[in-house]
DNA sequence: TGGCTATTTGGCCATAATGCCAAACAGATC
DNA sequence: GATCTGTTTGGCATTATGGCCAAATAGCCA
C-alpha cells in the first residue's frame, strides 16, 4: 500500500520540503515575474547572503529553479512556471 | 517587499512543511478516496501507531484534514479536496 | 468495576534545518 | 598582479523534526 508508493512520495515531498519556507516562497513569488539575481533577492529579504544563497541552491536542488551565470552576477529563474498555482486552492 | 507579505507567506509555508513527508502525502492521497481511521491508515504505512497519529496532528494543526471521533475510533477527511491537484503541474 | 481496543501524549535520541559569520571563489576592471 | 563586487561554501550554535517506546486517555462491553 505504502511502500509501493514510497519512491513518488519520497520525491513529491522533497518538493514540498523545498517549497516549505516563508524566504523560499518569496523567492519563487518574486521569479514568477521573471528572473532575479542573488543581490536582488538579497536585499528584498533582508537576509544574509550567505542565507539567501542557501535557499537558492534548496530550490535548485529540487528542481524548482535553474541558475544562469551572467558576468559575475547569477540569476535565477522558475523551472516550472506553474509552481504556485497550486494555493488558488 | 518581503515583509509586507510574511503573514501570508509564513501561513502557506506552514501548510506546505505540512504536507511535505511521504507518509502525510500518502495519508492525503489516501484521504482522498475518502475518510479512514487512525488504525487502516497505520496498517498501510506499517509505522508505529504514535508515529501516524502525530502525522495526523501535523495535519489536523495546519488545517488540512478533519477528525471525527465515533465510538473509540477517530476517521479523518480532508478539509480541503483539491489540495493534490498541484502535482498536476 | 475490570478488561479490551483505539488513539493520543510525553519522553527520549538521532538527525536535519536555519541563519549568521568568516573564508573561499569567480568575474570584471585597472 | 591587485582590488572590487557578487556569489558560494564551511563551520558552528540553535532549534525543529521523526520515530520509537511507554504511559495516559477514551469508549465499549461484559
Amino acid at each position: 500500500m505504502y511502500h509501493k508508493r514510497k519512491t513518488i512520495l519520497d520525491a513529491r515531498a522533497k518538493v514540498l520540503k523545498a517549497m516549505a519556507h516563508p524566504s523560499r516562497l518569496f523567492i519563487l513569488e518574486e521569479l514568477e515575474q521573471g528572473e532575479r539575481c542573488v543581490c536582488d533577492l538579497t536585499e528584498m529579504i533582508g537576509a544574509d547572503v550567505s542565507t539567501v544563497s542557501k535557499h537558492l541552491s534548496v530550490l535548485k536542488q529540487a528542481g524548482i529553479v535553474i541558475d544562469d551565470k551572467r558576468g559575475n552576477q547569477v540569476f535565477y529563474q522558475l523551472r516550472v512556471p506553474c509552481i504556485l498555482n497550486f494555493f488558488d486552492c
